[in-house]
DNA sequence: TCTTTTAATCGCAATATTACGATGAATGAA
DNA sequence: TTCATTCATCGTAATATTGCGATTAAAAGA
């Protein structure tokens, strides 16, 4: 136990998912909106902007480039990042998509209530349980 | 160390990561996904459709609510669940928000040339480094 | 009341993630 | 060649997540 059961879903599950968690961390979320605001390659400069350590930018960086996010370019002893516009608007779109508008009469539950309060505000209704 | 620190960033930046956390795990997109399809409430099939146990499904379950992306309501010994409209479009626009158009004119590196390739591919434009 | 059903929670184990210092590899400059 | 710069990678520690069996709590029904 411990491991995500990738085995138990689909595979456009499981890549979701794993779209999701490239993006799922404040710090990955800073560098990227750090490459679209200087609209540009960035060399060197995202470790001073973000305030963590080298290697572990250097990690995110790595997860993002692993996501298709970004892209590195070899630049003498430095390396420049910028956004990678393909895969950029290729997850923008999946992302997108699986946030489907919730069909027209969709059955909506009532607000939350606790167990022991007043409950029983589902069951009168044909579309629900 | 290993815990993220969220006091570097920003509340958007810390929101948005917490957003995407919530959807970081299959079994919470095929919950999601199965809510939709249902198009209603729905009570105890969780567990049967995922195949997950029922502890775990439960916890599942909660980080979603937390996230606030479906809701539950008691009925009887059982718990109905679906989406929660409201929080969804809300963080579907959020999520998009963040996934902007990459401004015209951004610079783009080059593909990706390992180091010990001929690099140098970034330095010569005026926009990059 | 006693039993069954349903789902939340607890406790634990396995694994993943986050963070960083130290090191190493590649490059450019002196 | 030697040194400094830049960044990836390694190793390790701390924390978080995932998963599940067992238990608990609440409600319905016999």
């Amino acid at each position: 136990m411990g491991a995500t059961k990738s085995g138990l879903f689909t595979q456009q599950q499981n890549d979701l998912a794993n779209m999701a968690k490239a993006i799922a961390h404040p710090a990955r979320i800073a560098i990227l909106q750090f490459l679209l605001r200087t609209n540009a390659c960035v060399c060197g400069s995202i470790v001073d902007e973000i305030g963590l350590a080298q290697a572990t930018i250097s990690q995110h960086l790595k997860e993002l480039k692993t996501a298709g996010l970004i892209q590195g370019t070899v630049d003498g002893t430095s390396v420049c990042y910028c956004i990678n516009p393909t895969s950029w608007y290729q997850i923008r779109d999946i992302l997108s998509a699986f946030f489907t508008d919730i069909p027209e009469g969709h059955y909506r539950c009532s607000p939350e209530v606790t167990r022991s309060s007043e409950a029983k505000n589902c069951a009168a209704d044909e579309n629900c349980c």
